[in-house]
DNA sequence: GTCTATATCAAGATAGAC
DNA sequence: GTCTATCTTGATATAGAC
């Protein structure tokens, strides 16, 4: 909200910055690279993001800022009752026809290239999990079963921004199931 | 096997990369930091490892060679059952006494500059996780829950190597009874 | 087997014209 | 607001002495 009319060469940008880091991988992510996929001058470029620091840090807000806004959609959409959180979190990794999967692989690299540079721009996504699992124990998940809803999703998250392992889909389904079944039951046996 | 005498040295120069990455980060990793920390100069450093991407291969194998080991090691004392190599992965991650965690803080930021640079180097990591989801299974385990127990776990390690969100004591002691549950456990609710 | 010296190159960043 | 030109730095890698 703070530029007016810049705002456009400001996503522009941003844009491309995301085009190279999935084309290019993480160590691809140079100004050079980023302004001749944007169509402006290194100079351009660092008038709108005066360093690199500055450019990721845009890069991982935006990021953040959609996921939260898809996150907050898709929470209107469930029904209340226990779990809700929970069961949004479950749908938005594992689900059928989730749109959020474009969107994790677009967050992947640059969160990568941001670690590797300048963790503290990892904050505030520590901030948004860290209310998640508060909302749910307050959706009346016992605190274990909430971690373990999330470390296991986070797992799987990981895994394919880092290629790592990919369970086939009989296996996510099944998953899913079992993790559905924490989430709603009443005892684990 | 392959070196008899210079095994010394480039044992030396591993350390020294592993001391560095940890003390300077991903991006700290530069030939110069690890020849000056090894105490040789860069033209010894590159003789025993002609290239970064060389070096970084050497650590990623004998990070994976000393994990296997060290697993190797805690299933030979774990009694046959059931489950049997879900508990020791799980000793290995969430246990007490688990000598496992300083080497895990070893191997992430090698992991992550040998992912930003070539994915590749992460083949035989991606090898053991098949077999160790294998085994996992042949013990008995049924497939999904198989998948849950790898997932959770790995979202608990990665979120320790990004410092990303680390449970208290308790909350962790919860979870690994939930998880010793799942894995012993006939139903779940 | 290890060192010094150096070549080469690309990246991030700045200054000032337009 | 964007461009060109340039500076500075630091990294990978090579050649050849010891």
């Amino acid at each position: 909200m703070k530029q007016k009319r810049s705002t456009n060469s400001r996503e522009v940008i941003l844009d491309a910055a995301e085009a190279v880091v999935q084309g290019r991988g993480a160590l691809g992510l140079t100004l050079d690279a980023v302004a001749a996929r944007a169509g402006v001058s290194k100079g351009g470029l660092l008038y709108h993001f005066p360093s690199k620091d500055a450019l990721l840090e845009a890069m991982v807000a935006r990021i953040a800022r959609m996921a939260r806004q898809h996150f907050t959609e898709e929470l209107a959409k469930e029904p209340e009752g226990r779990g809700r959180h929970a069961h949004v979190f479950l749908r938005m990794l594992l689900g059928g026809k989730g749109s959020f999967f474009p969107l994790l692989q677009r967050m992947a690299t640059p969160l990568f290239v941001a670690i590797a540079g300048n963790p503290e721009l990892l904050a505030p996504m520590r901030a948004a999990y860290g209310e998640l699992h508060q909302a749910m124990i307050q959706d009346g998940l016992p605190p274990e079963r909430a971690w373990l809803i999330l470390s296991a999703l986070d797992g799987i998250k990981f895994w394919r921004i880092l290629q790592f392992m990919e369970p086939s889909g009989l296996e996510l389904k099944r998953l899913r199931i079992l993790l559905e079944r924490l989430i709603d039951g009443e005892e684990v046996v």
